[in-house]
DNA sequence: AGTGTCAAAGGTCAGAGAAGGTCAAATAAT
DNA sequence: ATTATTTGACCTTCTCTGACCTTTGACACT
């Protein structure tokens, strides 16, 4: 017999289904009034049921036009990030689909538009003109830091 | 879900990238007039979202003729900050003294710790160990590498 | 030239209202 | 008995408005 609790986690995850983006926007004291209960009662489901060790994110605005956000971390949980990684490793890498990954992850929460701009950074081949690596050198130090970069960047929690 | 702030604060950033130079002007009560609100409306975007802080300068003159100045700067914290980084540039840079430099970065909170990573990272001599590179070529290769990821990261607010 | 007045800016501040957050106590489930 | 849920009182943050204040420049008057 689901309670009130789980009848929300379902409806939020629903919403997540549904949406086309990573996160969906609610108010609380919609929601609130939707399931004809108190406001607090959506806190408690967020933190139980939508905490970060589960692959949620959520952020909160507080004061007029306030609302709340949850995100969907789909594929942090899995390690699927790393299995991506690393076959930038074993397979070719190259420069466009390292920064295709980089702006994906952006997308998908996983790193922050600070650390993505250090990483594109890194991928600027022009930065290492000055130095006399043939092309197919360069690719693999490139490969070499990039992908050692994020291997130690997702070892460290937010 | 987006209120009057936030949508006078983008009008007012979107004017400030499109603009040539380091500043907008806008006449208080015509923003306001835009934005069927009261003058004072704009004050308090002004104070919230273009503080010195974030790396905004605000200045105004009243009377006739008055108007309100918006400056894109630097902040403080990332000017010295920034110039440090430079003398790194200039004069002789060496791998301790970017370790260093990192460390103390992130004991004053102007980089994160995940930040740090990526840095250190790329300051990782072994992994360049597969290239051709000599000594003072790898020098000036990480001189590169590493004050140009500084210089960027620098310029987006967390 | 100096002064007074007025209108046209912009500035301040307090208060109302609109969210969301916390926490402890009561209740229900296991 | 212990853990999970539900509620409600109280708190903090953010936004918006309106009444009232200050500064500046133009112009008229001496």
């Amino acid at each position: 017999m689901p309670n009130l609790t789980d009848y929300i986690e379902d409806y939020l995850k629903k919403l997540l289904a549904l949406s086309s983006s990573q996160y969906i926007e609610i108010k609380r004291r919609e929601l609130a009034g939707k399931f004809s209960c108190v406001p607090s009662q959506i806190n408690y489901v967020l933190e139980r049921r939508f905490p970060l060790e589960r692959g949620y994110l959520v952020q909160s605005r507080r004061g007029g036009g306030g609302c709340i956000r949850i995100y969907r971390i789909e594929t942090l949980r899995n390690g699927s990030w790393r299995d991506l990684i690393d076959s930038l490793d074993r397979l070719s890498f190259d420069l466009g689909r390292a920064r295709q990954l980089v702006k994906r992850m952006v997308e998908d929460k996983i790193i922050s538009r600070r650390e993505a701009a250090i990483l594109d950074q890194l991928l600027r081949e022009d930065l290492y003109l000055l130095t006399s690596l043939n092309s197919e050198e360069l690719r693999l130090l490139l490969r070499e830091l990039f992908v050692n970069a994020l291997q130690e960047l997702l070892k460290i929690e937010y």
